[in-house]
DNA sequence: AACCGGTACAACCGCTTGTTA
DNA sequence: CTAACAAGCGGTTGTACCGGT
């Protein structure tokens, strides 16, 4: 059996921070350090449960957080990194310095994945939405006709098996990072 | 001015993972 | 090996805000 996450949880705040919450977390922890989240709130004069406290000072509180709008280059990159790693924010996060995977969560969900559906790719896999994927299949199936015509043969399903190929390479590139 | 729907994002919840005794 | 626990993760919810009607 499980223990909750905090003890006498009916006594916890929860909701959002008061600006005299925020500052008993960042004193403490500025003088401190982090860890050991679950006897924080009371070392730091705090009702709240450890993983609330956690949570804040990661996704907000944390001076080596960047504030403010996502650049191009974000954006490319989290997509890239979606495209490989799927919904494992943390390892996106990972890759873009002084965001959170809360933040980046967040990004993708009301951004990210709204472009991307406008410019009719699948969010969850990357590909192009069905219609499109249609519409493909027979741009290249008139290019194997063509192709065989002249003597050169194209295969669809070659070209396809390609691009996941490159994905797997891209793959591994990543992994091969430090 | 009031209402409404959409958007952004902070915060919560339940589950998984890693660590330690 | 296993149980207990803390920390971390990702999905989801709550709510403030904004623009349109």
């Amino acid at each position: 059996m499980r223990k909750p996450c905090c003890d006498n949880k009916e006594e916890m705040h929860k909701g959002a921070w008061s600006k005299q919450e925020d500052q008993k977390l960042i004193d403490y922890i500025t003088k401190h350090g982090e860890g050991c989240w679950r006897n924080l709130p009371k070392a730091a004069g705090l009702l709240r449960c450890g993983k609330s406290c956690r949570l804040r000072w990661m996704n907000y509180l944390n001076p080596n957080l960047k504030r403010g709008n996502f650049t191009e280059d974000e954006d490319d990159l989290i997509i890239k990194l979606h495209a490989l790693l799927g919904n494992r924010w943390s390892l996106i996060a990972g890759r873009l310095p002084g965001r959170t995977d809360n933040e980046v969560k967040n990004y993708w969900n009301s951004h990210l994945r709204r472009k991307l559906i406008k410019l009719g790719i699948d969010p969850k896999n990357h590909r192009l939405s069905h219609y499109l994927h249609i519409k493909r299949l027979e741009f290249l199936q008139e290019n194997n006709t063509r192709s065989e015509n002249d003597g050169v043969i194209f295969d669809a399903a070659s070209s396809c098996a390609n691009e996941d190929q490159q994905i797997t390479s891209s793959l591994l590139d990543l992994n091969s990072l430090p």
